[in-house]
DNA sequence: GTCTATAAGCAGATAGAC
DNA sequence: GTCTATCTGCTTATAGAC
C-alpha cells in the first residue's frame, strides 16, 4: 500500500462511487448524500470538486469512456485488414474486446449507464446531457463506427452502403444485447453470461454468425477462427 | 366523440400520462405532481386510484404489456411451422411485428422503459419491482422464448440446444438494438429508422441475415421472403 | 480542502371538506 | 370521486468556521 494509495484524493473517491452508484441505479435515483457516504467524503466535496451533481455525472461518463479506450482499444481500433480473411480475424478481435469490456462479471456497467441516462434524457440539466451525448457520439463512436464500416465492406464487398450499415447494426445489436440485457438473459437462462466459458462461446458465435451472414463458407469461417486463436497466443 | 370519450376517467388519464412520462424520463425523474398535471387530474387521484407512485408504475407496465400482446400478437405467437421454409416465413412475420411494435414513430417506448427501470432496479420499492420483473419474464417472455427456440431448431436442425439459444440471442439482439438504441442510431445516421421505408428494410435485412446465419442459400432466402410478401396481401 | 449547519425547495403521501 | 391544505422527510446547494 503506497502512501498515494492511502490518500487517494476525495475527487477520485467520488468518481469511483459515482461510477458504481449511477450505473447501478441511474442519475435521478442516487442522491448526493449517498454518493458522499459511499465515497467516504464530506457532502460539500461534490460542490467543491465538481460544482454540481450533474457535472459529477458528466465527469464520470468521461472517465469511463477514456478508460475503455485505453483498456481494450475499442476507441482506438485501427483496422489494417486488406483482405477478406484479415477482416474476419479483426472482426473477431473487435467482438471479443467489446464483449469483454462491456460484460465484466459484476462491476459498473458503463453501457447500461449510457443507455439509461444519455439516451433517455433525464429531464433536468438537459443542455448538459445533450452536449454530453453529442460529444460522446462524435468523439468516441463516430471514429469506431467509420472504421467498422470499412471492415464490413471488406467482409462483403458487393454490399451497398445501406446494406453495409445494416450489417454493422446487426453486429452492434448482437454484442450490445449481452451488455444491456444481461440481467434479463441470465434470469431467463439461469446461466452466467458474463464470464468464461460462456463469454468466449458468445464471441465465437457472434463472429461466425456474422461471417455466415456475409456469405463466408463454413470452411472460411473455421479457418479465420483458427487463425485468430493462434494470433492470441 | 362519444360521452364515454369525453369522460375518460381519471384513472385512464393517469395511466396514459404515466406511460408517456415514465418511458421518456424514467421512474425516479418523474414526480407525482407532474403526472397529475399532465393527466389533467388532481394530485390525490394517484393515491386514490393506485395507492402509490410505484403501483401506478406497475399498472402502467402491465397495461403496455397486455396491449402489445393484443396488438401484434407477439405474446400469443403460436408458431405452427413444420418445415424449414415455413419457419423462415414465420420468422419474418415475427421480426416484422416485433419491430413495428417496439419502434412506433414517436410514442411511448415500452422497451426502453423496461430496460431502464425493470432491468436497472430503481433502488426504492425493490420488492415491488422484483416481483414485476419475474412476473413479466415468466408470464410474457418465457412462452414466446420457448416458441421461438422451436422455430430456430426448425431453421437449423443440426444445431445443438446451446447453439440454438445463441442464434435466438442473435435474433433478439438485432431487433432490440433498434428498439433500445434508436435515438442513438438516428443521431449517428441522421435518418429515421422508426418509420417506412427504413423499418421494412431493417426487417428484411434482419430476416435474411439470420437465415444466412442458419445456412440458408440465397435462393431459399429470396423465395421465403417472396412468399412472406404474398401472404401479407 | 474539509467540515458543520442550514437554507430553500420539492418529493410522496394523507386528512378531511365537499 | 375529487378537491385543497398540509405533514414529514429528503433533495441539492451554500455559507462560513476551521
Amino acid at each position: 500500500m503506497t502512501p498515494k494509495d492511502k490518500k487517494r484524493g476525495t475527487r477520485d473517491a467520488l468518481l469511483l462511487a459515482a461510477e458504481e452508484l449511477f450505473s447501478q441505479r441511474g442519475y435521478a435515483a442516487v442522491s448526493t448524500r449517498e454518493l458522499a457516504l459511499k465515497a467516504g467524503v464530506n457532502l460539500g466535496a461534490i460542490q467543491y470538486h465538481f460544482g454540481s451533481k450533474a457535472e459529477l455525472f458528466v465527469e464520470t461518463i468521461r472517465k469511463i469512456m477514456s478508460r475503455e479506450e485505453d483498456a481494450c482499444e475499442i476507441g482506438t481500433f485501427v483496422f489494417r485488414a486488406e483482405t477478406r480473411k484479415e477482416a474476419a480475424i479483426e472482426l473477431y478481435f473487435f467482438i471479443r474486446a467489446f464483449l469483454q469490456e462491456t460484460c465484466h462479471p459484476k462491476g459498473p456497467d458503463a453501457c447500461r449507464m449510457m443507455h439509461r441516462e444519455v439516451l433517455g434524457a433525464t429531464s433536468e440539466n438537459e443542455e448538459i446531457f445533450e452536449t454530453l451525448v453529442s460529444s460522446v457520439v462524435e468523439e468516441f463512436f463516430r471514429p469506431v463506427d467509420s472504421s467498422l464500416l470499412e471492415l464490413v465492406k471488406l467482409l462483403k464487398p458487393e454490399a451497398s452502403q445501406d446494406e453495409a450499415i445494416l450489417i454493422l447494426h446487426s453486429i452492434y445489436g448482437q454484442c450490445m444485447y449481452y451488455a444491456t440485457d444481461r440481467p434479463f438473459i441470465e434470469g431467463l437462462r439461469g446461466a452466467d453470461y458474463s464470464s468464461e466459458p460462456l463469454l468466449s462461446q458468445v464471441g465465437t458465435h457472434i463472429t461466425s454468425f456474422t461471417l455466415r451472414g456475409c456469405e463466408f463458407s463454413n470452411e472460411e469461417i473455421a479457418s479465420a477462427l483458427e487463425e485468430s486463436r493462434n494470433q492470441l497466443t
